[in-house]
DNA sequence: TGCTAGAGTTAGGTTCCCCTAACTAATCTG
DNA sequence: CAGATTAGTTAGGGGAACCTAACTCTAGCA
């Protein structure tokens, strides 16, 4: 009787692979695998480069050999470009998938912050493990619930279903020239103990700040916070890993933003 | 410098098993094990006796000898007694794991349907895939949103934070003598086809029915049901498997519900 | 009471995803 | 440009959770 569900990826025991497919058909991704892409995506962001298997092996906390295990299924499933001893790239099916899950990621944040009442420190957590659970019906009602948020509690730019991220530019704290004032836009979401120290100096996407003073040698910023009404404009010196995570909107020209498939 | 996470039953690529942990500590369980515990809770509760390997299979849609090797993990977890060739009964520390998960199914059914809008027949598939990823804070927030509710859409009880489920005594349709009347108390969840026909006859948790006429044999039942205002009093047949999906109030002595652990 | 149907188990795989140890390629530096 | 450092790979495992094929109980019945 029970036809017993022809297991195409045994995801039996996995994120729980049900329903939901890639982009547009393609088989279900594992938890793993959906991981991995999406590491591969915010480090070819960021670098601008080819994502290095070290670097994939660090973010997931994962063995090196086992990274370079996993690039070459991936590669298989044509995700992701793979040359020995170079780096990966993700094709253009792997970006698809690689936004979905930043999208998932993005909006599960947002819902549990907005909606639930969770603090900004500890979204991060819970999106981590919901994003492989959750179906594409799920997150839409979600998006939906909040009126498709453009950004995630962190300030971090919510793909569209159809997988469009509108880049605003940006640049870190860290890289503020003394004197400007700038608008904060992002803060790093996976530390949540600097997330807390952050949010204790109101700092959060939205504050004006301004750099008064910045040590040399990588050293520590002094910054200006402007706060509202009576107890406004504190200032605060804060270290280089802060200044790090800190993101300011790039006072560029004011081109409404770009748009990355 | 990573000092990668000691992995402890190799969770990875499982169900996310991160920060939950089972009702007063003992380490984190598998999304697999979960499935089974609860299970077994359930047909336990439902005949009254060890369940069998192949009812765990056949619910699991998983094969029996895949059950039976996991029989003795969880035996040897001390989740529940396994003795070859009879069944299995869940330990006190199974009996809580499962109505934990119980909880978590149920709360997550109750918000999608309350919170987010889901119709009832959708609501059983995502909780299925939530209540592995979700954590505890989670589902006490879901629940703390809608007020603590006792039931979930289909009118099963949500066992309380500590594991006390309240039982209502009930019985089935099937059973109801004919002429009484009686109320709806739930719903089986799971057939999501059957869930939509149901609604279709406005038969749902609350709804007041009477069985007018039973065939023999295990026969078609003709059941009135009670409407509000204007089209009131429709009556209905329907086969033996909804009339055994559907549960009534029994009618015995109004204790006001026994308490199991 | 012996026999057999079906429930349950053992035996022997497989896939996914991870690991350590040991080796090789790339790159950086004197 | 050689030699060392670091990045990346191959080799060889392991556990979780599943499967099929084949065997062994248990229990019901003539």
């Amino acid at each position: 009787m029970s036809t017993r569900k022809t297991s195409r990826p045994a995801e039996r025991g996995h994120s729980g692979g049900g329903d939901r497919y890639g982009a547009e058909a393609g088989e279900p991704l594992t938890g793993s695998v959906e991981d991995y892409l999406k590491a591969i995506y915010e480090l070819e962001e960021m670098t601008s480069r080819p994502a290095a298997t070290n670097a994939i092996a660090e973010r997931l906390d994962i063995s090196p050999p086992s990274v370079t295990g996993m690039l070459r299924r991936l590669s298989a499933l044509e995700l992701l470009t793979y040359e020995r001893y170079k780096g990966v790239s993700l094709t253009a099916s792997g970006r698809r998938a690689a936004l979905r899950m930043l999208r998932r990621h993005r909006v599960i944040e947002a819902y549990l912050a907005d909606a639930l009442g969770y603090p900004w420190d500890r979204v991060h957590a819970e999106a981590e493990r919901l994003e492989h659970a959750a179906s594409d019906e799920l997150i839409d009602r979600m998006a939906a619930a909040l009126g498709h948020p453009a950004t995630d509690p962190h300030g971090a730019p919510i793909p569209t279903r159809d997988g469009t991220l509108v880049l605003v530019p940006r640049q870190m704290l860290a890289e503020q020239a003394v004197g400007k004032r700038a608008r904060v836009a992002a803060v790093g979401d996976e530390d949540g103990a600097l997330l807390r120290y952050v949010a204790s100096l109101a700092i959060k996407p939205g504050t004006m700040v301004t750099v008064l003073a910045r040590a040399p040698f990588d050293g520590p910023l002094t910054v200006e916070v402007a706060g509202k009404g009576a107890k406004a404009r504190r200032t605060h010196v804060v270290g280089s890993t802060v200044a790090r995570a800190v993101m300011v909107e790039a006072p560029k020209k004011p081109s409404p933003g770009e748009v990355a498939t």
